[in-house]
DNA sequence: TTGTCCCGCCACCTA
DNA sequence: TAGGTGGCGGGACAA
C-alpha cells in the first residue's frame, strides 16, 4: 500500500470510526459543513491579515540575533484544524480535499494556501504560528523526535460527550487514557509522542517562555481592540462557537452573531481570535502542553510589557525584595527564578548596586545585601571625594581594565550628579566619562550603559528624568537621600517576596531619617556629633571590646556567666530585630565597623556565632549563614562543631550544662540540651548495640557542616 | 527620526 | 572544562 493509499485508508478509518454514532455523525457533518464556511472566511482573512506589515501592538519577540531562527517554514495545514478548531482527526489531505473539493464555498487557490506558511506571518497569530514550527524542528533536531502530520485521532464517544468540544479533551485524565490509547491504537494513527523529554526540556522551558510573551501579547492586543468587530465579522454562531471553541474564548471576544453577514473588511479590522483560540491552533496546544499547563497559562492574564521587563522596574523589585533586610546573603539562582528574569539582567542590577556598595560579592552565586542603609554612607563617601576618582576611572579605562566597567561607570555617574553637575545628559555623562576624542561608537555604547545604570538610579529615586531648557534634549536630574526617602516610604508596604519576618517599620523609618540627618549633619557641618549616636558607639565598642578580648569560646562563655557584661546581657536578651549574619568572615570583623545600634543586639550574638566559626574555619572557608527560622538550630549546630570538633574547646560539657542551666533560668529555649544529652551518649561507656548506633548517629551528625541560607 | 534599552552572543574568568 | 560573569552592540520599540 503506497503511502497515499495508506493516508485514504486512514482517513476512511477515522469516517468510519466517526459515523459509529449517528448521533455524532450529525454533529459532526454539521459541524464540518460550518466550519468550511468559516474557515473560507478565515483565510481571507489571514490573507489579507498577512499583507500587513507587522501588528504595532505586538510587543512579543519578533527576532532573533543573527537570525538564526529565521527560515523556519510551515506549512499552515498541518496545524489548521487546530487553528480553525476543526475536529483533530483530520489527516492532511482531508483538510485540502475539505478545501479544495468544495468550490462552491473555498475559492483559496492552492499557491494562496501554501503562501500561508510562517515565513511571511508578522503578526501575533501568525508568529506564534511560526514560533511553533520553529520548535516542532528544532524540537525535532533535539530529541529525534517526529510529530506525526497526522494529529491523533479524539476518541469520539469522549469528545461526544464532552460536547464535541476538541478543547475539553483531557488526555491526562486517567480514567479515560486507556481507552484513547486503544481507541488510537485501533485506528493507527500515529499517536503524538510527548515533547516534553529529557533532552528537550531546557528548550521546553524557553519555548513555554516564549509561549507565554507570545500569549500576553495577544492579551494586550486584545485589551487594546476591544470594540473591533471583526469576530463579529467571522460570524460564529454561538451554537457553533460552543461546540468548537471553548466557552471562555467565546466570552472573552465577546462573539455573536449578529453581524455574521456583514462584509469582511481585513484592511481596517484585525483578526483578533481568542487567546485560547489562538493558542491552541497555532501551538497545537494537545500535543505540546498538558491540560495543567494550559490552565496555568490561561490563568496569566498579564500582560507582556516592554516597561515590565525594563531595568528599572526589575531593579525595582529586587530592591523591594531586599529593601527591609538589615544584610542578607543573596543567591543569584534563586533570586532569578524568583523574578523569573535572564540572570544576564540580573548581573546588571547587581553590578549596578554593587557601585552603591547596596551589594557585595561575597562569591560564586553568592552576594551579599549590605542594608540599604549603606546607600547613604555611599553617597556621603563619594561626595566627599575629589575628582581625582574621576580621572583614574578614565585612566583605568585607557588600560583597558575591563572588570567591572559597568560599576565603574556607575561610579562615575553618581559622582558626575554629586560633584559636578545635578542634571545632567547622558551623552555629556558619557563624553565626560571617556577618554577625550573617544570614537562616536564608544561614546554610543557607554550611553547605553549609563541608560542601564539610570534606570536603576531611577528606580531607587536617586534621580529623575527632565528635560534640558535649552536644548530640550533629555537628560537625567539629581535628587538624591529625597529621593531615597521616597523611595523606601513608597515600597516598605509591598511584600517582599523573600520577606520572612516582621519588621518594626517605625525603628526602620527611623534609621532612615536618623541617617539621612546624619549625612546632612557631616554635610553642613563635620563638626556636629550626634550625642545618641555617640552613646550607641560606645555601647557597640564596649561590646566589640568585650568580644575580642574573649581569648576563646570557653573564655567567651564564661564571661557570659559573669553580670554586669554586655554579652551577658546581649546574648540572653530576647531573640528580636535579628540580624542573622554570622561568621561570614571571621577575619573580618567589618559588622562591627558599621555602627547601627539597632543592629546591637545581634551583632554580639554574631560574634558569638564568629568566634565559633572562627574556630572551625580552619578547616573550612564556607560560611555559616543562618536562617532565622533555624537560628537556635545552627547556633546549636555551631556549638556543636565547635565542641566535638575543635581541641580548643575543652571543658565544653561542663559549658554546655552551665549554659543550659543559665538559659532554663532565664526561660530561653535550651540549645544546648541536646549537646548535653549527646555529649552524655557519647561518654556513656556502656556500648550496648542501641548505644553504639546512636554514637555512630551522633558522630556522624557532628560531621557534618551546617551553612544555611536563605537567598 | 531620535531616543530608549531589551536581548542574547560570546569572550573571559573561575572553580 | 563547564558554568559563571559581564562587555558589548544589534535592532526592536517608543515617542
Amino acid at each position: 500500500m503506497d503511502s497515499a493509499e495508506q493516508l485514504s485508508q486512514e482517513a476512511n478509518d477515522n469516517e468510519n470510526c466517526q459515523s459509529s454514532s449517528s448521533n455524532l455523525n450529525a454533529t459532526h457533518n454539521d459541524i464540518l459543513g460550518k466550519i468550511k464556511t468559516k474557515r473560507k472566511q478565515i483565510f481571507k482573512l489571514m490573507k489579507r491579515q498577512n499583507t500587513k506589515k507587522k501588528c504595532s501592538s505586538y510587543s512579543g519577540p519578533t527576532h532573533n540575533r543573527k537570525g538564526q531562527n529565521e527560515g523556519h517554514q510551515i506549512d499552515i495545514r498541518q496545524h489548521s484544524n487546530s487553528i480553525l478548531n476543526l475536529p483533530q482527526n483530520l489527516s492532511l489531505e482531508q483538510k485540502d480535499s475539505s478545501i479544495n473539493n468544495n468550490p462552491s464555498q473555498n475559492n483559496l487557490e492552492d499557491d494562496e494556501l501554501f503562501s500561508l506558511n510562517g515565513s511571511f506571518c508578522q503578526s501575533p497569530p501568525f508568529q506564534h504560528i511560526k514560533d511553533f514550527a520553529d520548535n516542532i524542528q528544532i524540537t525535532e533536531k533535539l530529541s529525534d523526535m517526529k510529530i506525526s502530520s497526522h494529529t491523533p485521532p479524539l476518541n469520539p464517544q469522549r469528545l461526544y460527550n464532552l460536547n464535541m468540544n476538541p478543547l475539553n479533551f483531557n488526555e491526562d485524565d486517567d480514567q479515560n487514557s486507556n481507552e484513547d490509547s486503544k481507541y488510537r491504537e485501533e485506528n493507527y494513527i500515529l499517536p503524538q509522542k510527548k515533547i516534553k523529554t529529557q533532552n528537550n526540556r531546557n528548550y521546553e522551558q524557553k519555548r513555554q517562555a516564549q509561549t507565554n510573551n507570545l500569549r500576553n501579547a495577544y492579551k494586550l492586543k486584545q485589551s487594546e481592540s476591544e470594540n473591533q468587530e471583526d469576530l463579529h465579522n467571522i460570524g460564529f454562531d454561538q451554537e457553533l462557537s460552543h461546540s468548537v471553541f471553548d466557552t471562555e474564548s467565546i466570552q472573552n471576544n465577546n462573539i455573536d452573531n449578529k453581524t455574521q453577514n456583514q462584509e469582511i473588511d481585513a484592511d481596517d479590522n484585525e483578526i483578533n481570535l481568542s487567546p485560547a483560540a489562538n493558542a491552541e491552533g497555532c501551538s497545537n496546544a494537545q500535543s505540546i502542553m498538558n491540560s495543567h499547563e494550559k490552565k496555568q497559562m490561561q490563568q496569566q492574564s498579564q500582560q507582556y510589557s516592554r516597561r515590565e521587563k525594563s531595568l528599572e522596574e526589575l531593579s525595582k523589585k529586587f530592591l523591594t525584595i531586599f529593601l527591609q533586610k538589615e544584610q542578607m546573603l543573596i543567591s543569584l539562582d534563586k533570586i532569578t527564578q524568583q523574578l523569573d528574569v535572564e540572570r544576564r539582567r540580573i548581573y546588571d542590577i547587581i553590578n549596578i548596586l554593587e557601585s552603591l556598595k547596596l551589594v557585595t560579592r561575597r562569591g560564586k552565586n553568592n552576594y551579599k545585601w549590605n542594608g540599604f542603609e549603606q546607600i547613604f554612607d555611599t553617597i556621603q563617601f563619594f561626595s566627599t571625594q575629589s575628582d581625582k576618582q574621576e580621572v583614574n576611572l578614565v585612566a583605568a579605562e585607557q588600560n583597558e581594565k575591563k572588570e567591572k566597567s559597568l560599576e565603574i561607570l556607575s561610579i562615575g555617574f553618581l559622582k558626575l550628579f554629586l560633584n559636578f553637575k545635578q542634571t545632567l545628559s547622558l551623552e555629556e555623562a558619557a563624553r565626560k566619562l571617556s577618554p577625550n576624542n573617544s570614537e562616536n561608537q564608544k561614546i554610543k555604547t557607554k550611553i547605553r550603559r549609563l541608560y542601564d545604570i539610570a534606570n536603576v538610579f531611577k528606580s531607587l529615586g536617586l534621580i529623575k528624568k527632565v528635560q534640558l531648557n535649552e536644548t530640550k534634549k533629555p537628560a537625567f536630574q539629581w535628587i538624591g537621600i529625597t529621593g531615597l526617602q521616597d523611595f523606601y516610604n513608597s515600597s516598605k508596604d509591598k511584600e517582599g517576596l523573600g520577606s520572612y519576618q516582621e519588621l518594626d517599620e517605625t525603628n526602620k523609618s527611623q534609621k532612615i531619617n536618623k541617617k539621612e540627618q546624619q549625612i546632612q549633619q557631616r554635610t553642613l557641618s563635620n563638626s556636629l556629633v550626634n550625642l545618641q549616636n555617640q552613646n550607641d558607639q560606645n555601647i557597640q565598642d564596649t561590646t566589640k571590646t568585650d568580644f575580642m578580648n574573649c581569648k576563646d569560646f570557653n573564655q567567651f562563655f564564661q564571661s557570659i556567666e559573669n553580670n554586669n557584661n554586655s554579652l551577658q546581657q546581649n546574648l540572653i536578651a530576647p531573640f528580636q530585630q535579628e540580624k542573622v549574619i554570622a561568621a561570614e568572615d571571621p577575619d573580618k570583623d567589618d559588622d562591627f565597623s558599621a555602627s547601627k545600634n539597632t543592629c546591637f543586639f545581634s551583632n554580639s550574638k554574631n560574634s558569638a556565632f564568629k568566634r565559633v566559626s572562627k574556630s572551625l574555619s580552619q578547616t573550612t572557608q564556607q560560611n555559616a549563614q543562618i536562617n532565622p527560622n533555624n537560628r537556635l538550630i545552627c547556633l546549636e549546630n555551631l556549638v556543636r562543631n565547635s565542641i566535638f570538633q575543635n581541641n580548643q574547646l575543652t571543658n565544653s560539657l561542663n559549658i554546655s550544662q552551665k549554659l543550659t542551666q543559665l538559659f532554663e533560668q532565664k526561660g530561653r529555649p535550651n540549645i544546648f540540651s541536646n549537646i548535653v544529652n549527646d555529649q552524655n551518649i557519647l561518654n556513656n561507656q556502656n556500648n550496648t548495640t542501641e548505644n553504639q548506633q546512636r554514637k555512630q548517629s551522633i558522630q556522624s551528625e557532628n560531621k557534618k557542616e551546617y551553612s544555611y541560607s536563605w537567598y
